[in-house]
DNA sequence: GGGAATATTCCC
DNA sequence: GGGAATATTCCC
């Protein structure tokens, strides 16, 4: 049986943000692309180890700026099993368009990426797992955008209360203002009905 | 060697609910229970197939209510492997407690939960992954909820806007009922200095 | 090709 | 013990 790649899982690991606070700029690429760009390598090898005819099964293209698997199922049988958990060729896929991959025609399964390039393995922290689009959203960020999203109707809620509750001040304060000229209104009213009985009283006296 | 076991991924695939609209109860259980009880059942045999004391290294406790990792070291290398993609015990640990498992003593590796017992494979189902805590919310919960949180404050947000729309309008109504009031108190004490004009006339005349 | 669930890993 | 990232699987 084949032997067994065993490596130390990579998870987010090392990745973070330093207290210092750089950028969380990834110091080691996800595993999955190490390891593809690992059994790639491999193949490139030369040297007469009774294995170099594995291009034939997998290698980069002529220009170096994709890979190509020629026999996915020798691919699957002997080559995944020693560098992932599985032996699936759909897995290997879903995760290659999980970063991005693009396959370049439907009749080869030749694949590229911006960032994978024979002889550029630096290149490889460039990559990132796809989860910007609007459907596939990065969970922290959704929750991060999504807690925005809360907060911002939050806000507005309080700015909104904070005006209703002003409206309702001025509102009573109108009300007063409008019940005091009621009162003026009756006053003046009274007044001049007084001035009126007077009027008409002298103008009845007059006429007495 | 030990063979590998070769298992179908389960997923989530049957169980979902049916067109019928029958209830999303899973009817197959989550392929790890499953794993785990095979993996007790085989030891619990008591044939002469040379294995028989591999109970030495996990069995079903003396109740059946639970079951014991004796050598978590020969668990891990012999066992783990041949039903999980792994060979680690403390991502069995983790997969127990995300199912809900409690470790019963500090002391040995015993762990139990409510629906895993021995001869009660048809209570697995009744298992299911830990997601219902505030602190481990389900992503489709969560992202549901946040959704709702923002969904109810966008909610309160109309109600609070047209309850503002509503003040204003009110209180240009009461601006404009103001502005009447102080209209008709100039025509009154408009009228009222008129009479009290002819009044003090009046009395002049009448002085003259 | 990608959504979404479970699995595995790493970290606190 | 569990949060969160990546990995693997299944399904559309």
């Amino acid at each position: 049986m084949a032997e067994t790649v065993l490596e130390l899982y990579h998870g987010s690991g090392g990745n973070k943000a330093t207290a210092a606070g750089q950028p969380p700029r990834p110091r080691c690429p996800p595993p999955f692309l190490v390891k593809t760009y690992d059994l790639l390598e491999e193949n490139e090898v030369d040297g007469g180890d009774g294995d170099g005819d594995s291009k034939r099964i997998v290698s980069w293209n002529a220009e170096g700026n994709g890979f190509v698997v020629r026999s996915p199922a020798e691919f699957s049988e002997f080559i995944l099993p020693r560098f992932f958990k599985h032996n699936n060729f759909s897995s290997f896929i879903r995760q290659l368009n999980t970063y991005g991959f693009k396959k370049t025609s439907s009749k080869t399964w030749e694949f590229k990426h911006e960032k994978f390039r024979r002889g550029c393995k630096h290149l490889l922290v460039e990559i990132s797992r796809k989860k910007c689009e609007p459907s596939m959203f990065p969970s922290y960020l959704k929750s991060c955008s999504e807690e925005n999203a809360v907060s911002n109707s939050m806000e507005e809620n309080r700015e909104l209360i904070e005006e209703n509750k002003n409206l309702k001040k001025e509102r009573s304060q109108l009300q007063m203002q409008i019940a005091q000229f009621k009162a003026l209104e009756m006053k003046l009213l009274e007044c001049l009905s007084q001035y009126m009985d007077n009027h008409q009283n002298n103008k009845l006296r007059k006429l007495c």
